[in-house]
DNA sequence: AAATAAATTATTTTCGAAATTTTATCCAAA
DNA sequence: TTTGGATAAAATTTCGAAAATAATTTATTT
């Protein structure tokens, strides 16, 4: 086994961007923040070439803003975005769950079952805090995915994929400072069984509520980190501490 | 006035990026075509580095594909990926257009009304053919991009702005091929008369039919292109021709 | 002191050479 | 003839130096 790098049939830009993107959702480099080049090469170890490659993609999917000539800075959040992208996620993710439910088969509802126990177990397992662990995060996702893989839209599901890493960043930030949890996680279950009784009005009442509850969760726990009126009106940007 | 080059402001990699996606959607660059770096070097005058940052950029946006160490080729079509597309757009110009009724206000009438007026009075102009014209196709963008652009939502619009583009790929595929041309363009007169009047079902289903019809259109002109069944099974991409 | 300009420093952007990887060609062995 | 493998050619990917641009500091003038 080699030491420690392993790109493994991708490139590095492509490495790069997995890396950057997870950590752009996760908060490690933080909302508004600038994107010093000398910084991310050593945190990344590659060249400005490749880091540009990589950045330009995420510029594209909304998570990094290029300001021309003057570098690129993590793309800021903001009430307004977080509204936005919760009406459209709520868009999004109702057809998706109505189609899936129309073209899903039977080994479609036995992955929502195996998906839903593995994030339910950990969550479980984790006690309170489970919202904090990488593990979960990533059951969490997988859960939601397998919801309506069966939809049959790439297109969508791309959109839907795009919209739902954003959202991340967002749950990321409240859950640092949230305060109250529910014990047992009745919402995904109740989601889950109205996907498999086929019963897309119910599935898809019940994935509008659980998107917007979300949302208003965030905004109680991190509202106040959004929009910091800003101190310094020349250099809006925060810096990294390299 | 310099003679030629002019990115003014933006990066030489934004200039290219721009470029490149309009050479993608109008065909200069074909479906499937290989896209080599000396070929690209030539045809847009910058260096390697600044040629994969702009194809990554149109890597996300869904313009071109990206072969892991085998370079990119132009994102190719199908029927599949069109009748996909379609079913997108119908959700999201719906979306925006009931959004945009809801809290449009008098200018934006106004705009619209500028916009189609441009676009009708070309069409006179140019006759049959205006489909071909590069100048029709900007004005049918600009006139679309006036019915949505009140709906206030960024992300809807982004969403809606990438998938246009897509679709008018497909659009100008058949343009070549297509016989027949509805002289007088009453679709879009009828759309936007649905709009003004504020009757989001009425436009709802028009602007569906106009996609759907399009999309049958673009099917039964332009089809025979699509996923000819692969003569050389080693290497599927087209070559450019330098 | 405040404002403007010039010079300096810091940072980003671009380039093409060098390294890596894939693809094509050739040759020997079955 | 076909198969496998080495060798050569072609293409992509990566790198860091050099050029271009922006930000900061210093100097000069009002």
């Amino acid at each position: 086994m080699p030491e420690k790098l392993k790109p493994a049939g991708e490139t590095r830009a492509a490495d790069v961007l997995h890396r950057m993107r997870a950590d752009i959702i996760n908060c490690t480099l933080k909302p508004g923040m600038k994107l010093k080049f000398e910084s991310l090469r050593e945190m990344y170890e590659v060249s400005f070439s490749t880091l540009r490659e990589a950045l330009s993609r995420l510029v594209a999917e909304g998570l990094v803003v290029a300001e021309d000539q003057r570098g690129f800075i993590v793309a800021p959040v903001s009430i307004d975005d977080l509204n936005d992208l919760t009406d459209v996620r709520v868009l999004i993710e109702r057809e998706c769950l109505t189609l899936a439910i129309k073209r899903g088969d039977d080994a479609w509802e036995a992955t929502i079952i195996g998906a839903f126990h593995r994030m339910d177990r950990l969550q479980e397992r984790l006690g309170l805090k489970y919202y904090l662990s990488e593990e979960w995060t990533k059951l969490h996702g997988d859960f939601h995915f397998s919801l309506v893989v069966a939809c049959q839209s790439p297109n969508l599901l791309e959109i839907r994929q795009k919209l739902f890493e954003r959202a991340h960043r967002y749950r990321r930030m409240s859950s640092q400072f949230r305060t109250k949890w529910r014990a047992k996680d009745v919402e995904h279950k109740m989601i889950m069984e109205a996907v498999i009784a086929r019963d897309p009005t119910k599935a898809g009442k019940l994935i509008e509520r659980h998107i917007r509850e979300t949302t208003a969760n965030v905004v109680k726990y991190a509202g106040h980190l959004f929009e910091a009126p800003d101190e310094e009106p020349r250099s809006r940007a925060v810096r990294v501490s390299a």
